[in-house]
RNA sequence: GGGGGUGUACUCAAGCAGUCAACGAGGGCAGACUGUAAAUCUGCUGGCCGUAGGCCUACGUAGGUGCAAAUCCUACCGCCCCCA
């Protein structure tokens, strides 16, 4: 269907299987069937719980894609579903559930962004609701009667909910096995997920085997903490989408912790671990930022291209570096506009008031001079910035 | 079904009739310093009025008492714990 040949090269095999990855079950299993040349159906889930996909959920994308490459089939389930329901896992508290409109919405732009990263040609695409919406009572008892609650209980974030006394509803009980049960509908051989999906995938071999089928191989991925050194979160602003301006996206890069740097090189990136090493050797001599402009353009370059890459670099020198304008600046317009209004009206500020108060910090410059008058007319031509990063020309 | 507890801004968490747009911490934003890093120091962190004193919404929801309520009363809702 697909294309016949699979690429069955040992070097490539262990970085499919190491690069990046947390823990492999079965290993042994895994690699056997993967250097028999057999074609594997490699099932990866997501629920489009934000419309957006940032670096770190795109480096299961990527090993995704690796194993594309070898000639594997990509199995890309969209949670249309199990995202009514919300997944406990990643969360520290219920994650509420979204409403099918939303989802819809979210859907849309997902996967279009997924294909960004995945090859097409080589996945095939389900929505979960057009086997879970079918799922009766009787065959949802049968597949809890699998499992006791207190393998549920057990789970870390669980434990640490229930300690803290905040609630964990029934609801949240059902979703491994409605994402175990995906893997027995798309006959998955193997499934990815980030860490905390652990559980969720090994629910999926439990149910395989009472289907009758062979239970597939896991494979959990390390995830990529946000700029900040927590976890990337669209709700701690700390996330490098892949849709980001290539500007932004290498400003954002760039204002990671140095001590992420090799993770972001692992993760983020697809550099070879041999470059990868060479890397890690200059991070002893050289300065850190060198490297990390380095590690700021490949990331670009992998969403954007290498010569949006080099642009934004050059960019971000003349602007970051040497504290020029940039070269490119969004025009509005605001020709004999107060500079308060100015900056509500095109986002600058969030209020009148949040304008105010960076006005009264001298956040605020017109024409490389700080301003503290919010009455202050506007001409056309003007450059206003706000902050380190926001620029603005008056059209 | 019975008993106890609890619900405060992005999060945690004080406040328990007026001086509360609400202590404190974290987070976030901004300024200084820098490598748009880290660390550190400082300020800000509901909205509107257009530069100044105001005004308007906010403390689970809906009512009530009172000159005055996040603070008291009633009902409702949510959550937690114990017993059955």
């Amino acid at each position: 269907m697909f294309g016949k040949k699979i690429i069955t090269e040992e070097g490539k095999i262990k970085q499919l299987l190491t690069r990046g990855v947390q823990e492999v079950i079965d290993v042994d299993h895994l690699k056997k069937r993967l250097l028999s040349g057999e074609k594997l159906r490699v099932k990866l889930g997501i629920d489009p719980t934000s419309p957006d996909i940032h670096i770190g959920r795109a480096a299961v994308l990527w090993k995704l894609r690796e194993f594309q490459d070898l000639g594997h089939i990509a199995v890309f389930i969209v949670g249309d579903f199990t995202g009514l329901v919300g997944d406990a896992s990643d969360k520290e508290s219920e994650r509420p559930m979204l409403t099918e409109t939303q989802i819809k919405a979210n859907m849309k732009t997902y996967t279009e962004q997924a294909f960004k990263i995945l090859d097409s040609k080589k996945t095939e695409v389900y929505h979960n609701s057009t086997w879970l919406r079918k799922l009766g009572f009787m065959e949802l008892s049968k597949m809890a009667n699998l499992f006791g609650l207190h393998e549920f209980e057990s789970r870390e974030v669980i434990a640490r909910r229930m300690k803290a006394g905040k609630r964990v509803s029934y609801h949240e009980l059902l979703y491994p096995l409605m994402q175990g049960y995906d893997s027995v509908a798309v006959k998955a051989d193997v499934e990815l997920g980030g860490v905390d999906q652990r559980f969720n995938l090994l629910t999926g071999r439990t149910l395989q085997k009472f289907y009758g089928q062979e239970p597939q191989d896991i494979m959990t991925m390390e995830y990529l903490v946000g700029s900040d050194g927590r976890k990337m979160s669209s709700s701690w602003g700390n996330v490098v989408n892949i849709t980001d301006k290539p500007n932004n996206m290498f400003g954002k890069v760039m204002s990671i912790h140095d001590d992420l740097m090799p993770q972001y090189f692992e993760l983020a990136t697809r550099l070879s671990a041999e470059e990868i090493e060479k890397i890690g050797d200059m991070l002893k001599k050289e300065s850190p930022k060198n490297i990390k402009i380095r590690l700021a353009e490949e990331i670009v370059r992998m969403y954007h291209g290498e010569r949006e890459a080099k642009k934004a670099r050059d960019e971000w020198e003349k602007v970051f570096s040497k504290k020029e304008l940039p070269e490119d600046i969004e025009e509005a317009p605001g020709d004999g506009m107060k500079l308060i209004d100015f900056m509500t009206e095109h986002a600058l500020a969030g209020s009148s008031s949040e304008a105010k108060r960076l006005l009264d910090q001298g956040a605020v410059s017109i024409n490389d001079e700080v301003s503290k008058e919010w009455g202050r007319i506007l001409k056309k031509g003007d450059v206003v910035r706000v902050g380190p990063r926001k620029f603005l020309k008056v059209s």
